[in-house]
DNA sequence: CGGGCTGTTGAATACATTCAAGCCCCGTGG
DNA sequence: CCACGGGGCTTGAATGTATTCAACAGCCCG
C-alpha cells in the first residue's frame, strides 16, 4: 500500500515544489469590502496603502500573532496557510483552528485588544495587514468601512459554527470525514481548488485539532482510500466522491459556509 | 447511588420551581451597548422602543429562530436558555451551541441575509429583540452603533473559540470538564451564579454537543462526583474544586472568555 | 395511579489509543 | 553524487476506553 509516487500527485513532480501556492485575488479575500472602502476602487487610490500593508511575505513556522499580544491589527491571508493554538499548561499545544486564503486572522483580538491565541504559518505563505490604528485616515468613510467589518465579522461567526458538527460527531471516522468536507468547502468560497487540493498542515495537527491520535487519522484517511471515496498521496489529497463522504460525515443535505 | 432526593438542591425545593430564572440586567446585557446607543441613556429615551422589542417572552420547546429564515434582528437572552442545532440528513439534529443570559443570538445570519440554523428555547425564557430592518431611525448615531456592533461580534468570535478545547479533547473526562467550565465562565461573564447553577438542557442535549453517548456524560458526572469534584443532582451542579477540574480539563491557565 | 421521559447503572462489544516497529522522503554532510 | 539520519507517516498487535444494549429508578404529567 506505500505509495511508489512521490509526495505531489502532479504530473510534474519537481516543479511542483517550485510551483506557487494558490494565491487569492483580491476580490475573493476577506478583506475587499474594507479595501475597497479604503480606496483601493477610490479616486484617491493610494489611501488604502496607508492602512493595508500588502502581500508581506511570511516564513513557514513564523508567528504572525503572538498569543497575549495587543490587538493592533488583522490580517488577511494572501497565499499560504496558518494554524492557530492555545500552548496548555503542560506545555502542549491545542490548535484552534485553520486559515486559508482570503480568511481574515485576527477578528476575535478586536474587543479585547489582546489576541487570545498564537497564529503561525503553516508554508511559506503571505499577508495583507490592516493597521487600526490609522483608520482615522478614513474620515467619513469610516462608517461604510464599520460595515464591510461586521459583514466579515458576521461571515466569520457563522463559519464557526462548522467547528461543532466537525467535533461533536462521535467517531473518527465522521469527525475525519467532516474535517475534509470543511477544508474543501473553505478553499471553494474562495474559488481555490476543493477537489484536489494539499494539505498545509501535518498528520500530528489534524490529530490534534480533531482530538484524535495521529496513528487514528492515518487509518481513516487509509480506510476512505480503500473505499474509493478519496486518493491520499502524503499531504495530496483529491475527494474522489464527495457525495459519498457527505453521507459519511452525516451532513448530506447541510449546506456549508 | 440513585439521588433520594429531588431534582433541586435547593432548601425549599417547591418553591425553586416557582423561582424566577437567572434574569440578567441590561448592564451585564451583550446588547447594553447598542441600546445604550439607541437612546437607553439619551435625551430621547423612547428612541430604542422603535428597534429594540423588550423582554418578550418565549416557551419551553418554542422556536425563536427557524433555520434558514430570512434575517431580520438579532436576540439578547434576557432570562432562561436556548440551545441551537442544524438538522441533518438522518433528521437527527447536532446541536451547535446553547446560549445563556446577557448573550447575542442570531448574529451569524447577519452576512448571508439568513440564520444557519433553530434556536430553541430550553425552558421557559425572555429576549430582547433588536430589529435591524429599522436601524434608519439612528440617523446619524449609526456609526457609534456599529462600532458596539463590532465589538460585540468580535467577543462573540472570541469566545467561539472555546469550543475546540471543549471538543478537541481527547477523552469524555477532558471534554466534561471543559464543558463544565465553559458553562461557568459564561455565566460569571454575565454576573450569574457561576459555581452552582442549574443545567438547563437535557443530558441528551450534552451528550449530543460534547459528541459522547449520554451514559457517558452521566458516568463522567457521577465520576466527578466521586472524586468530591462537584456535586450533582440531576440538573443542579455545584462545582466544589473548579482547580481540580481545571486541571482535568488541562486548562489550569488558560484563561476563560 | 399509570405511562412516558429523563437519568443512572451494569455487562458485553466495538472502537480508538497506545506502544512498537518500519518505511519513505528529504535535507545534510561526507 | 551517494550515504546517513531524522522527521513525518503508516502499519500491526495489545490495551484501555467509550459505546451499545438492556434494565430499572425517579419524576412529571395527565
Amino acid at each position: 500500500m506505500h505509495t511508489k509516487e512521490r509526495d505531489t500527485c502532479c504530473p510534474t513532480p519537481r516543479a511542483s515544489s517550485r510551483r506557487k501556492n494558490n494565491v487569492v485575488e483580491c476580490e475573493s479575500c476577506g478583506l475587499y469590502g474594507m479595501c475597497k472602502v479604503a480606496g483601493l476602487d477610490a479616486p484617491v487610490p493610494d489611501l488604502i496603502d496607508e492602512i493595508v500593508g500588502r502581500r508581506e511575505p511570511v516564513a513557514v513556522g513564523q508567528n504572525v500573532i503572538a498569543a497575549g499580544a495587543t490587538f493592533g491589527e488583522i490580517y488577511a491571508v494572501k497565499s499560504g496557510s496558518f494554524k492557530t493554538y492555545v500552548t496548555m499548561a503542560s506545555g502542549e499545544q491545542q490548535i484552534i483552528d485553520f486559515y486559508f486564503p482570503g480568511e481574515l486572522i485576527g477578528l476575535e483580538g478586536l474587543s479585547e485588544g489582546s489576541y487570545p491565541h498564537t497564529v503561525e504559518a503553516l508554508e511559506a505563505s503571505s499577508v495583507c495587514r490592516l493597521d487600526f490604528s490609522k483608520l482615522n485616515v478614513l474620515g467619513e468613510r469610516l462608517g461604510e468601512f464599520q460595515k464591510q467589518l461586521i459583514n466579515a465579522l458576521s461571515k466569520r461567526a457563522r463559519q464557526d459554527q462548522w467547528v461543532p458538527l466537525l467535533m461533536g460527531a462521535q467517531n473518527a471516522e465522521q469527525r475525519t470525514a467532516t474535517f475534509l468536507l470543511s477544508l474543501s468547502a473553505r478553499f471553494a468560497e474562495h474559488e481555490l481548488p476543493s477537489v484536489r487540493f494539499k494539505l498545509p498542515m501535518s498528520r500530528h495537527d489534524i490529530a490534534n485539532y480533531l482530538g484524535l491520535a495521529v496513528e487514528t487519522v492515518s487509518r481513516m484517511f487509509q480506510r476512505f482510500q480503500s473505499m474509493d471515496l478519496l486518493e491520499v498521496h502524503g499531504r495530496h489529497v483529491e475527494l474522489r466522491d464527495i457525495d459519498a463522504i457527505r453521507v459519511i460525515a452525516g451532513l448530506n443535505n447541510i449546506n456549508a459556509t
